[in-house]
DNA sequence: TTATACTATGTCAAGACTTACATATGTAAT
DNA sequence: ATTACATATGTAAGTCTTGACATAGTATAA
């Protein structure tokens, strides 16, 4: 089993869905920390199901093309629950931003700043549509008790992870752009 | 060029390094946000080098076996000091931990009470040595003006990096601890 | 009717990355 | 002596991932 394989696991045992179903997932919250093309999910769900972890049955559309739905079996269920508790191996981190403020003593300060300013307002971008389903999250379960068995509040734990890291993201990168300012002062 | 070529560029900006130097680089700040083995780096080199990125040198050791020293050339610097301003492509975050928090809802509360206290202590010890590392770096630099032309101001901007990054993961480990509590007492 | 876009499912080649294999020198401890 | 460990450099097999290629049904608007 794949990390992926766990993922598209985890998106069924809410709902059944199809591969482009899973596909558009990644646009969501979940997709933001851990993506995968279609390329790659159709394969996987084919791996899947040899290894009886879901079926498909095929749904025939009149307003669009038939698709196959994906529903996740008791093995796979069982599966997927033993690996959510299982200790993570770390998980490294790849930031090519920071990898270039490394050596920004190198670059140009002027050009530099533009770099970063950019930085700050597509994470300040990204950190506002968070707080948007954020809100949009809150209303849905304002009402009814909202605990860690209501559908949707995976969505919830992800997103105050995705909030936390855009803020401190833009943080960073307005420090970094207020340095490069005083330092192209003096 | 790869991103890897660009950060083996960025550490021999600084001094020439053997690929062994290079590797034992990826277990210092810089590495956590690219890490790369041996078995990458030695390959990379070699495509560097033939792209007149780098040159070589071997350094004959008594004391221990010959190494060869690799120097960035005039092309490898301009290249690198290109690739520092560019608009990066957004790095995607890949964070199993995330995923699982998506499902902690099918797994057993004290299980999963387990798994994100390791978590957050994990998360907690690397936060104590960028800590570390950022004491020291301050020290070494408290007496001389310490600004972005400065050696070892990239490992600055990075650790600053590393140590948000840190301290907002430990908190959203703490913040799931806690709400799994509250839930598994009711 | 033509173009555009969305839905829907797949494959393939190439590159990135990991794990394991493979070799060799020198030091320090048992 | 032998073992273990750090230094030092590589290769090879296999997996993960991306980007491009490929096909096809339906809807909408110009």
């Amino acid at each position: 089993m794949t990390t992926l394989g766990y993922a598209l696991l985890g998106l069924l045992a809410e709902r059944p869905l199809s591969g482009y179903d899973l596909a558009q997932q990644m646009k969501t919250p979940v997709g933001f920390f851990w993506h995968a093309r279609h390329s790659q999910i159709y394969p996987e769900l084919a791996r899947l199901e040899a290894d009886g972890m879901v079926t498909h049955a095929v749904v025939e559309q009149y307003d669009r093309p038939d698709k196959k739905l994906y529903t996740i079996t008791e093995a796979g269920l069982a599966t997927l629950k033993e690996w959510l508790v299982t200790p993570t191996a770390i998980t490294p981190i790849r930031d090519e931003l920071v990898l270039k403020a490394y050596n920004l003593g190198l670059a140009d300060p002027q050009q530099a700043i533009a770099l970063f300013r950019a930085e700050e307002l597509r994470h300040r971008e990204q950190l506002a549509n968070y707080e948007v389903s954020m809100e949009w999250c809150m209303q849905t379960y304002s009402s009814e008790q909202f605990r860690f068995d209501s559908p949707g509040y995976g969505n919830y734990l992800t997103l105050r992870r995705g909030i936390g890291y855009e803020r401190e993201y833009v943080e960073w990168c307005a420090w970094i752009v207020e340095q490069l300012e005083e330092y192209s002062k003096s």
